[in-house]
DNA sequence: ACTAAAAAATGACCGCGGTCAATATTAAAT
DNA sequence: ATTTAATATTGACCGCGGTCATTTTTTAGT
């Protein structure tokens, strides 16, 4: 039968994700090494992989748990009425996928359930992400012809391209709210 | 003064390329390791990188090579009228995005200039996909509220993300074709 | 031809993510 | 308390991308 988790289990779990979160507030996420991480938190490399089974998996965690955090904050205001409300609630959550290159590329590898078998952290806030925004497409001023999920998975789309052009030598003299500003009019509120 | 490019350079990276063109046919390019295509070739590791900065570099030019094949299929015909026209245009370009989850990764990574100073061979693919999508828009029976560039960056960001869609667990029960040209229609032929 | 400088090729070496057989610790059974 | 099986930890080791001082080859000047 299964038996339950040692105590030592989770202590040693804390100390890798503290170790890690230190090594991340200090330089950054691209800059994080196992080595380090598991030699702050006083253990051996062999046990990091006992507790996560990639370098990803732990990004995935810590990463997950931020984009959470800001759609707590997202989900705890009322709907926005207007696009340029929408883009100011999505906003914070913007900036945190474009403030590392990694940080963006390790989300885009992740949003899917990235053809594993069980779904990550970053997946799961993909799915709580949809259902905030279909919410504010219920009641909202906008285009009334596709159902809300659909009209959600468009947004998080041009969010993605909105983001991705922030990293692109090309086009970077148009700022990252004015685009998904003009994006999310194009989409939610057509004129033809 | 700069001097001419030698022969012998052209060869080695010629060499490379071929090589490395030889494992990706037998083993796809996830599996692609520089030892093996240094060993192919007959040189040295340290040439290969005298050739190419780094691996990616190589992935670069051979994945934009491929698309820059399909493109020119896809700019030969004439321009659809119809989202399935357009999406039927669209599709070999897909299939081959979704070929492998390391080729998708590997094309987002580069499909801005990523940050880097020169713009390389996918990121150039992404551009002229622009145009050729932007010339069908131009003349077809779609929205007219929006520039043909606007228009074109969604097909772009609605690609990327039925792609996506692909690689991901939860939503695989409809078919990369049916949801692009779900998201097309919706985007290019709104009715609100 | 000979020589000097520029360019190309070499391979030992390093950094770092990830593995695994061996060892140590914990918890249940007697 | 002792045994036993499950679980957790360890660190030497491996694979592989990437570096760089050294050596080899090519080119240009005389």
């Amino acid at each position: 039968m299964a038996r339950a988790i040692q105590k030592r289990t989770l202590q040693t779990r804390a100390k890798l994700v503290k170790a890690a979160q230190t090594v991340i507030d200090t330089q950054g996420y691209e800059a994080l090494r196992v080595e380090q991480v598991v030699q702050l938190a006083g253990v051996a490399k062999g046990t990091f992989f006992a507790h996560f089974s990639d370098k990803d998996a732990l990004m995935d965690q810590l990463i997950g748990a931020r984009i959470d955090a800001l759609l707590d904050d997202i989900a705890a205001q009322t709907s926005p009425q207007d696009i340029s409300g929408m883009v100011d609630a999505l906003m914070p959550l913007m900036n945190f996928m474009t403030c590392e290159r990694y940080v963006f590329d390790l989300i885009i590898r992740h949003s899917g359930a990235a053809a594993r078998e069980e779904i990550g952290p970053i997946a799961t806030t993909f799915g709580r992400h949809g259902e905030v925004v279909s919410h504010w497409l219920e009641g909202g001023p906008f285009r009334q012809d596709l159902s809300v999920e659909l009209l959600a998975e468009g947004v998080q789309a041009f969010s993605i391209q909105a983001i991705s052009l922030v990293f692109c030598a090309l086009h970077n003299e148009i700022s990252l709210r004015d685009r998904l500003t003009l994006y999310l009019t194009a989409w939610l509120l057509p004129k033809p």
